[in-house]
DNA sequence: AACACATTTACGCGGCGTGAGGGTCT
DNA sequence: GAGACCCTCACGCCGCGTAAATGTGT
């Protein structure tokens, strides 16, 4: 039983991006859709899953696409290592440390984040009691 | 009494920026510091603080200039609308909307970091628990 | 035949990196 | 006069936007 496959156009609704970007990943070799006979790019439910995971560490986290295909290929390595008969220590050791620093990254961004939402609020909320009194 | 200035390589340093963007903001008319009379740029404390608040919109909201340039318009116009004299209602409740708007782009960037995070902590857990396994 | 898709190729822009060639000064 | 700064061009890269010219088919 065959999974459903999308055409690019599904693929830029569903994910948000245009159509140039997903080719674009595609050029830079961070996905590897299927092809029809006529070559037009068919993409997988697992595909559309790496392409949102693409965009989030890309759009959210500010990496270049060098640094995500990193993160990319972090995860792949996660799979190897997790898999029963791996049995390599050091190697394991190394990808805790990667992951622990890329936790680190999306840390310091949260706090950014935080600062800039608490003074807009406060913000938000002189206007509000500004507001209130013309009001009267 | 006059406050203390600083040359764009401190200003680097203390921002963490490269002195070629933080000329680039100022050709994009985002700060202008002052100048010595051999055209040395000095930076006060506000430019500083102003260049910081660009870099975190940049980079951790992922505006780009213009947007940045208008948010920072935002600002100003916040100032002006909550100075005592102000009572152009029509115009507060445009900034209030604006702003909300605001607010609502940082707390979607912060779900879906909450969201990559949940994902990397376990992963990380999942190779602890490896780990530990692997060391007895 | 017409239409809405798809494909590749390629030029252009924004946001810088990185010299080159030249002044200035703690 | 030798560093260690500063300045202004100006070219180049990355991550796309945007045609242009062409092929394919729910």
């Amino acid at each position: 039983m065959e999974t459903k496959c999308y055409q690019i156009d599904e693929v830029a609704k569903i994910t948000q991006l245009t159509k140039r970007t997903i080719r674009y990943y595609e050029d830079m070799e961070l996905i590897k859709p299927a092809r029809t006979d006529a070559s037009y790019r068919l993409y997988s439910e697992e595909d559309i899953e790496l392409i949102k995971e693409i965009k989030d560490l890309r759009l959210q986290l500010g990496l270049n696409l060098i640094e995500v295909k990193h993160i990319l290929g972090l995860k792949s390595k996660l799979k190897e290592v997790l898999s029963e008969d791996y049995t390599d220590i050091l190697y394991l050791e190394d990808t805790m440390t990667q992951l622990k620093k890329f936790i680190q990254i999306i840390e310091e961004r949260e706090e950014i984040l935080k600062r800039v939402k608490g003074n807009s609020k406060r913000y938000l909320e002189n206007l509000e009691e500004k507001f209130a009194t013309l009001k009267e």
